[in-house]
DNA sequence: CTCCACCTACCTACCAGTAGGTAAGCGCAA
DNA sequence: TTGCGCTTACCTACTGGTAGGTAGGTGGAG
């Protein structure tokens, strides 16, 4: 694996557990073997290498969830989540970023921002025109990231799914009741 | 205001919007007008002083709530988070410190845990007793914490409403409150 | 020989936390 | 009423350690 590859995989991984001042230079270049000089060297700054990441993860989750038909998307979506939680033990990157994002340079919100952009604008096409589908989408979304945030804390896989019930794979596919 | 609530305030303050890592003795220090030793003399430590904040936060918060009768829970509730966003401008506390609570002192994080789970057992008393009620209140928990972490990291208050449009008035009462 | 990856060595600023001092106030006894 | 022991509420000055970031070198591959 690449060097670059490894510091972008070491970085994410530490932002969703402890967010953006939850790291340091340091930790990252523990992590990969290299020194604090090491990683600025690929990164100029932390910013920089903070929106590194998130395009990363955000390209890649896109793909995953776009593999999907837009009927299906909903599922997906839930799958994705659950699938962040329970495989990785982690928090959602932009999630995590979103809360802190008071406090976070402009170009990392900005990041944080676009992701959940796309994430909305994929799933519209998975409710009825006829209703308010932005509202529908918004409200899954956030059932989501509310849902990883209180199994995070909690401890429990199982408050995700209790959390999430209904959503996606059983009575929600491609009609769910929108407020 | 005493020297002590003044710390704790500001603490409050900071910590919403940057998180446990996002904040200094030093910046309370000059929130308040004291030195970072003055600070220490009310805290011995950080942890203890973000404890004592949550323990605030947290009787503050489920005061307001329970003043509402059980069928009047989840209208409130949004009517709550709601202000945290539009009256505050900030998340959530214990919303921002659980996304963060894979990388804090255990006690912080236990009393982020109990807020939801305090949070949680309030709400149970509002969904018919036949459902999963378990699954519903932490839904509805999920939505909101969610949609006020959505908002935060837009910068648009409306999207809150829009992720929680019909929660608290169809099938749940009111959202009116009724001061 | 050049370029690139990465290093050593270092900077300044800041971190949480501590040591020890001081000024003002308390209750209480003479 | 004065004086004493003790406490509260801070302060200045400092510690060891870490933060993000930089300047300039080294060693190996092409």
């Amino acid at each position: 694996m690449e060097t670059q590859d490894r510091i972008l995989k070491a970085a994410e991984d530490r932002i969703r557990v402890g967010g953006y001042n939850g790291f340091s230079f340091r930790d990252i270049a523990r992590d990969t073997g290299l020194t604090n000089a090491g990683v600025h060297h690929y990164f100029p700054t932390k910013a920089a290498l903070v929106v590194k990441v998130t395009e990363v993860y955000h390209q890649r989750f896109m793909t995953k969830l776009n593999e999907a038909p837009p009927k299906k998307r909903v599922g997906r979506l839930r799958h994705l989540f659950g699938q962040s939680l329970k495989t990785d033990g982690k928090m959602c990157l932009c999630g995590l970023l979103a809360a802190e994002s008071g406090d976070l340079p402009n170009d990392v919100t900005e990041q944080a921002r676009k992701f959940f952009g796309a994430l909305k604008d994929s799933l519209l096409d998975s409710f009825p025109q006829s209703n308010d589908r932005e509202g529908a989408a918004l409200a899954l979304l956030a059932q989501l990231e509310g849902a990883i945030l209180l199994a995070i804390v909690s401890g429990d896989n199982d408050i995700f799914d209790q959390a999430t019930r209904g959503m996606g794979s059983d009575t929600m596919v491609n009609d769910r009741k929108p407020n």
